[in-house]
Formats: structure tokens, sequence, C-alpha cells
DNA sequence: TTTTTATAGTTATATTTTTCACATCTAATG
DNA sequence: CATTAGATGTGAAAAATATAACTATAAAAA
């Protein structure tokens, strides 16, 4: 895991300076285990179809990974096959529970109950991955009258909502204007990951693991590799 | 540009082998590329704070990049600024522009008028990046009594208005076990990139450029980095 | 039992990406 | 006008990542 230092930078608004100082943090899990987190829910989603067994070409396949990166993955997390009849699934599953310290359901928070707050709140399929979402957010009163499994609270609560389930990793699905202030009170109260989806890059000190999901940047990628195609030979 | 070969994949399903024949694809625009666009999208907001100027070390303390990173992926693209007084701001938009080919907007479609897809479909900030949902779609028919400002039409359509807009990049927000057929029809229909929620690795023939979305990897990944932090010396 | 074969596991190599160090330039300053 | 401070620009080194090639081994077949 790597930080980045300390920076002072200085910003120029309408020929005044400002400066900042501020503390960057990254955590881009790296390569390999990412890929775990990907065969992970490859393999319990094949689990679920009733699959026993698998190859590092048919995993590899699913996750869209070369054969050998899927063994050389393996070899770094020391999970170990049967060297002709590949990997059983549910031990698998079970190594990857191990080395992500997975004992039980991890309880997570998400603030801001519009659009992706909602998705996210909605969606059905996180507990199966043991994410666990036990509250939402908001300051818009009319947000706060949801009527859903996961309940919507005022901003007021959100300290003793985190206590009460000790809740570490919270979510960030708010305008962008306030994305930062959110992410301030979040720290305060203990919160120490944030998923982020404001396209902003957070200002916290290095103690705290950001991650800055842009959905724009995802999208608009894809928009010019096909604006490629076509132009370049291979 | 980087593509995976050809392989034939089995699965064991309760004791019976199925075969695949798969063809893979991979289009992960290098990092320094996807740079450019956070760059760029952190340029725009700043453009709009009334932000002149930035140096290096500015525009990476804005991105969560080093300034030395900066100015190595400004080097790679021939982008260049003034030695003392860093890049103008309006100047370094317009040859990001360049580099992306960008001649008015980009329009795509959203398959899928669920969570995710109206959440999209809702979003009014995708203009300022020259995305254009044009049209959204769904099976179900209670969906498509859906009024907003971007229609939800039925899967019969589809064709028509991919045509009719030169649509070539579209959005999968559908159930996972629905994708791959979605993401057939669409290319049969002459799609040739797919931003894919769904958390299943669609097979496609290498002409056709992905990017899947895992929601869940993203928030797993940062549960995953905070219930490391204590237990790990730095 | 021996041989064959398919797949895991590992080491070596290549490629990509990041960081570092410093030469270079430009705008401000005295 | 010469000097200097503070930026950029870039080649080289280092680190991370991916690919390929090879070895070992277990299961199946002969
Ligand atoms: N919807 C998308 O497709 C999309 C795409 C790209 C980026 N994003 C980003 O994701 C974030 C959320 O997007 P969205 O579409 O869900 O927005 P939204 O406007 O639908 O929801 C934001 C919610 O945050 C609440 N909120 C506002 N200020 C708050 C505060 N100070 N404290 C708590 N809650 C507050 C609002 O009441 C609202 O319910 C935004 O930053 C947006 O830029 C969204
Ligand atoms: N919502 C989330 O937070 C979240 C998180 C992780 C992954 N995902 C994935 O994103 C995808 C979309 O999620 P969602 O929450 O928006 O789902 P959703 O169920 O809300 O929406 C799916 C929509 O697709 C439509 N649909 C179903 N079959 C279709 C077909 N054959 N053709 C066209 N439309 C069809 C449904 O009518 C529905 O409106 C899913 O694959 C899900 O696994 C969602």
């Amino acid at each position: 895991m790597k930080f980045e230092k300390i920076i002072a930078t200085c910003v120029e608004i309408n020929s005044e300076i400002f400066f900042i100082v501020k503390i960057n943090t990254k955590c881009p899990l790296k390569r390999s285990l990412r890929r775990i987190l990907l065969y992970r829910g490859s393999l319990l989603r094949l689990q679920a179809l009733g699959v026993k067994r698998v190859y590092s070409y048919t995993l590899g396949s699913e996750t869209g990974v070369s054969a050998e990166q899927v063994r050389k993955d393996f070899s770094e997390y020391h999970i170990k096959g049967n060297q002709r009849g590949g990997y059983r699934v549910d031990k698998l599953i079970g190594e990857m529970e191990t080395i992500f310290h997975n004992n039980g359901n991890h309880n997570i928070i998400v603030v801001g109950r519009g659009n992706i707050g909602s998705s996210l709140a909605n969606y059905n399929n996180f507990i199966q991955r043991q994410i666990n979402i036990v509250a939402t957010f908001d300051i818009d009163p009319s947000k706060q009258r949801i009527r859903s499994d996961i309940p919507v609270y005022t901003m007021e609560r959100m300290k003793e909502i985190i206590d009460r389930f000790e809740v570490r990793t919270a979510i960030i699905a708010v305008p962008d204007m306030v994305a930062q202030n959110v992410c301030d009170q979040l720290v305060k109260y203990g919160i120490d990951g944030i998923v982020n989806f404001a396209p902003v890059i957070l200002k916290v000190t290095d103690d705290i693991i950001v991650n800055n999901v842009n959905l724009s940047d995802e999208i608009e990628s894809v928009i010019y590799c096909v604006s490629l195609t076509g132009l370049e030979e291979f």
C-alpha cells in the first residue's frame, strides 16, 4: 500500500491566488487482489449454478482474464489446486474469504438518497457479497419519507447509526458541491473507508481509504475507444 | 490496444461437462489516457469556477495524481505548457478534445430502465461531457410508461433508434441473467461499444469494446482495505 | 503397472507504468 | 540587464504488472 506525500498547492481564481494544503491518499488495491475479488464474484455465481470445479482457463474465461494470470494470482496468494483436476469451487471461495478476513457481514451506510443512493439501497444482491447497507442519509425531508427496507435518516442521526452498527465504510452519493463537506462529517464520526460517486477528489488524511467511482469517465472511455476503431490499423 | 486470443473453455455443471468457445476482448484504455479523461473532468469544473491557469501540482492535487505523473502524461500526448506559468485551462481542455476527437456530442442508449438505468437517465451533467443519452429501453411495460425527458422504448424499436441517432455506444443495465442476450442484440444492431453494469463478463468478438463496471467490487475493495488498516504496519 | 496427458505451479522474460533526477526554460526581480 | 526562483519537459531508473515458457504432478488410460 502506498501513500502520496503531503504537498502544498495553490490555485488561481479570478487572478487571486488561493493556497490549499492537501494530504492525499490512494488505495488502488493491487491489481492481483482486485482480480481475486473478481474471481470470487464469479465463483459465487458459478456455485449458485451448481458448478463444483473450475480450471484456471474456465475461471479466466468467466472473468476475462488469461489462464496464466489466474494461476499466477493464485500462486501469489498461496491458493493451491489439484494438478490435474483444477480447483474446487467451495474451497476456492473459502480461501478467498480468508484473504479478505471475511468474518461475517460488513455494515455500510450511504449518504445521499438520490438516484445513485436509491439504486444501491434497492439492490438486493449485495448481501451475497456480505455487503450490508444498514442505513441511508439525506438532508431533503421529502427523501426522508421514503418507505423501504433500508431506512432514510436525517444527517443528525449519522453518528448514532455509525456507532451502533460499527460502520467503517460509507458511500457518498451526494452532489459534487457538498461531497467534501459530507466526507469531512463522515471522517469526524469515525468512518475510514469511502466509496465516492461525486466527480471530485476528496481531500482526506492518509489514514482514510477513498475509492472514486467516476461513471462519466467509465462511459467516456468506451466512447473514445469506439471512436478509435476504424482509424487505427492493428 | 490488446486482445486476448480465442480459447475454448469448458465448465462442469452437475457433473456434466459443457464446452464454450469464447472470444474475449478487453479495452483497458491505457492508464495515461484514463487520467487525461480525469484531468479533463477536473478542468471543466475548474473552468466553471473561473480558474484560468493551473500548474502540474494543482491539477495533480485536484485529481489525486502526482505532479510528475501529470507532466509525464502531458508529455506523452505532446501537451505543452508555459515553463514558468503552468498551463492555460482553456488551452488544455482544447488539446484534450483534440485527443478524444471530440467533434460534438456522442449519442448513446441505455438498456434497462431500472435503478441504474434511471439514475443515468436522470443525471443532468452528462451533457457537459458531451455524452447524450438519446433513449432507454426496457421489456417491462410499466417502465415504458415512465414520463421523462429521456424516452423509454420497447426493445422492438432499438434498431430504428440506433440507426436514426447513429448510436455506437450502449449501456447495459439489465439483470445479469439477460445481459448476454441484450449484448448480442446490441451487437447485431451495430453497437460496438458497451458499458456493462451487470456482474458478468460478456462474450463478444474482438471488434467490440466492453467496459465492465462492477459496483460490488468497487465497494468490496474499500471494505477490504479498511479491514487491513490496523493489521499491517507501514 | 506403466504411459500418457491435461492441468497446476513456478521461474524467466517482457512490457507497462511510475518515480526520480535534473536539464531547460520563462517570468519576475533587483 | 543579469540574476534567480519556480515552473515545465524528459530520459533514465525502478517498480509493478503481464506474458510466456517450462516443470512437476495427479489422474486417466493403456
Ligand atoms: N446519476 C448518475 O448517473 C451519475 C453519474 C455520474 C456521477 N454522478 C454523481 O453521483 C452523485 C450522486 O448523483 P445522483 O444522480 O444520485 O444525485 P441526486 O441529486 O439524485 O441525489 C443526491 C442526493 O443527495 C442529497 N443531498 C444533497 N446535499 C446533501 C447533503 N449535504 N447531505 C446529505 N444529502 C444531501 C439530495 O437531497 C439528493 O437526494 C453526484 O455527485 C453525481 O455527480 C451521478
Ligand atoms: N443497483 C445497484 O446498485 C447495482 C449494484 C451492482 C450491480 N448492479 C447490476 O446492474 C444491473 C442493473 O441493476 P438495477 O438495480 O438497475 O436492476 P433493476 O432490476 O432495477 O433494473 C433492470 C431493468 O431491466 C429490465 N429488463 C429485464 N430484462 C430485460 C431484457 N431482456 N431487456 C430489456 N430490459 C430488461 C427490467 O424490466 C428492469 O427495469 C444488474 O445486472 C445488477 O446486477 C446493480
